[in-house]
RNA sequence: GGGGAAAUGGUGUAAUUGGUAGCACGAGGGUUUCUGAUACCCUUAGUUCGGGUUCAAGUCCCGGUUUCCCUACCA
């Protein structure tokens, strides 16, 4: 017998490693272990970014260490204090609490002005005054190498005295930077002299005007993350090539420095995004869908934004599901979507209460009602809100002489392994009788408007009928779900589909817009539901984010829309259920 | 003669670091069932290619192929 192993990826086994090792602290101590996620604030998160953000809390929660939010705000052109509040609210509601106090790399500038001037007088930056233009032609290209700024070897003081007036703000944008002086010729783009300071004449959203300077990229994020101590600095493959720089950027303000004055010096380490099919997590594909209208803004439920599939009713849970299930590596996977769903699926099964809907309405009228009774009369069915689970309680709900069933539930020359109604067939309604169809009506397009049937008074509850003399009982293939006419409200479902129909959106035309899904969003506004379940119940679960959320018994898993009100409940579809009877008919 | 990184069933991953290629999802089949849901069972299919070292290679060596990233005063 084989015990299950828990497998440690190789982030993990490189922590363990350290821990061993005394890399960051005692050997042993496992509390060292520090991680971020350093967002900018210049957009919404979006699914991508969860990945990220899990991985480092994570890890931080997994060896007792620390998590810190850092807002990445070095380039006020773009970032604004909105997006600092929306990511705030985004990484709270998935659950991934950071420590103390939020972070912002701003509140550094001070610090790193003072590091950049160091590096000044250790003759390893200087200030070049050669435009865009000129600075991008001396970079050279991938083949060749580059060739050196006529700047290059300003002296010292002159350099000086020249960012201390880049940073009061006596030149343009765009007419002096301060780069590092490295190697023209490396191999590592990265490398050839890299800009460290750029002029930015613009309001900075928490800043404001004290700083004509801001500092780039490679500068900033490695200086960031040795002052909160970060032991860990984790991100995405592609700045696999800047890890040279965010090294040499710390050595050169070490160089030179005696024991005690190192500053720290954390790890890179990069991992692979993820990316799901059928989706695209570029944030321009993302804003121009948002800005053309294609879809109701940043947090409409067809978007992978985080605020989009909060409303589509997915779970925080869900997404450290799927984090778990895709895990940590160096390999461009592509995950198929459907994981995602299933992990809502999975997720929701568990903890949704049941609830009926009748999502495409027609009436199923029961004859022989009266036979029963007063023909008005209406019974009290107790009815359970979750099949696997009894703690979830029971509701009543009332059956009548007549109901709202789904019209796909009902056929009118119905092929042999279809179990639902039709002419001469017998269903179970849920929790309620066992009814058999002798007839029904339509308009004078052919719809079906009304299926007659007549109930046997034998099954109430839904229960089987009584064994008959050879001791047989008599069997039911379907069951299906219903509402008495009088016992239902109308509300409004949105159900969604895939926003683009190819697995790899833009791939073919270069264009994502050619492969959306026309049919994306449908809008049902006279769905039928438990007039019962129209306000909280006390056996209703309380869900962590305060969205309500029902499976509707056979059609998926539902939310209640921000949209909805007393006067008019709307739902969205978080997901459909499994279904095999559908996928026979493809 | 640019540099960097990665390749394991259809998909995503694991393999005690040289020792039985495992898990999950999917797909196909079945059982149970008051949701054609859930749950449970069975089946399916894999080490990028070519050499080499070795008793033994997914793992080490050599060579090839494919894919991704890098030429922003963005991050």
């Amino acid at each position: 017998m084989t015990e299950a192993v828990e497998s440690r990826h190789f982030i993990q086994q490189l922590i363990d490693s350290d821990i061993e090792s005394g890399q960051w602290g005692a050997p042993g101590d496992r509390s060292v272990v520090t991680t971020r996620f350093p967002p900018e604030p210049n957009g919404y998160l979006h699914l991508g970014h969860t990945k990220a953000i899990i991985l480092n809390c994570g890890l931080a929660r997994e060896y007792g260490g620390k998590f810190y939010l850092r807002f990445d705000d070095t380039n006020p052109a773009k970032e604004e204090q909105e997006f600092v509040d929306s990511i705030k609210s985004d990484i709270e509601w998935l659950g991934a609490e950071w420590d103390g106090d939020v972070k912002f790399a701003s509140d550094y500038f001070e610090h790193m002005y003072a590091w950049a001037i160091e590096l000044i007088e250790k003759g390893l930056a200087y200030v070049d005054d050669q435009s865009v233009e000129e600075i991008r032609a001396g970079r050279g290209n991938l083949k060749d190498g580059g060739k050196a700024s006529p700047f290059r070897d300003r002296s010292v003081e002159e350099n000086k005295d020249l960012f201390a007036r880049m940073k009061a703000g006596e030149f343009e944008n765009g007419s002096k930077v301060l780069r590092a002086k490295i190697d023209m010729n490396s191999p590592n783009m990265n490398l050839r002299d890299p800009l460290i300071y750029r002029i930015v004449n613009v309001t900075h959203h928490r800043t404001g005007d004290t700083w004509h300077i801001y500092p780039m990229y490679d500068w900033a994020h490695g200086l960031e993350d040795s002052i909160e101590g970060v032991t860990h600095s984790l991100c995405t493959l592609e700045f696999e090539d800047h890890r040279p720089l965010y090294d040499w950027f710390i050595d050169a303000i070490n160089q030179g420095r005696s024991d005690e004055e190192q500053i720290h010096h954390p790890q890179q380490t990069e991992f692979s995004r993820l990316a799901l099919s059928y989706t695209n997590m570029s944030k321009r594909y993302m804003r121009q869908l948002v800005d053309e209208n294609h879809v109701h803004g940043w947090d409409d439920p067809r978007m992978i934004t985080v605020a989009g599939f909060r409303r589509r009713g997915y779970t925080p849970e869900s997404f450290w599901m799927l984090a778990s299930d895709v895990g940590i590596t160096k390999f461009n996977a592509i995950v198929d979507f459907s994981r995602l769903e299933n992990m809502v699926r999975e997720d929701l099964n568990k903890r949704a209460p049941r609830a009926m809907a009748v999502l495409d309405p027609i009436k199923l009228v029961i004859t022989n009602w009266g036979d029963g009774g007063d023909e008005d009369r209406l019974e009290s069915m107790e009815v359970p809100n979750h099949p696997q689970d009894e703690s979830f309680g029971s509701r009543t709900v009332q059956f009548g002489k007549e109901l709202w069933i789904e019209r796909g539930d009902f056929m009118i020359d119905p092929p042999k392994k279809f179990f639902r109604l039709g002419i001469g067939r017998e269903v179970r309604l849920r929790s309620g009788y066992w009814v058999k169809c002798h007839d029904f009506k339509a308009d004078a397009d052919g719809n079906v408007t009304e299926v007659h049937c007549t109930y046997d008074p034998s099954t109430r509850g839904g229960n089987n009928p009584p064994a008959d003399e050879e001791g047989k009982v008599r069997k039911v293939k379907g069951t299906i779900h219903w509402l008495n006419v009088n016992d239902a409200i109308d509300v409004e479902v949105r159900m969604f589909d895939r926003l683009y129909m190819a697995e790899r959106p833009g791939k073919k035309s270069g264009d994502h817009l050619d492969d959306l899904n026309p049919d994306s969003l449908t809008v049902i506004s006279n769905a039928k539901f438990e007039s019962g379940l129209v306000d909280r119940g006390p056996q209703e679960p309380a869900w962590g984010d305060g969205i309500r959320r029902f499976q509707f018994e056979r059609t998926g898993y539902f939310c209640e829309d921000g949209d909805s009100s007393a006067q008019k409940l709307v739902f969205n579809r978080t997901a459909s259920l499994r279904d095999s009877w559908a996928k026979q008919g493809r």
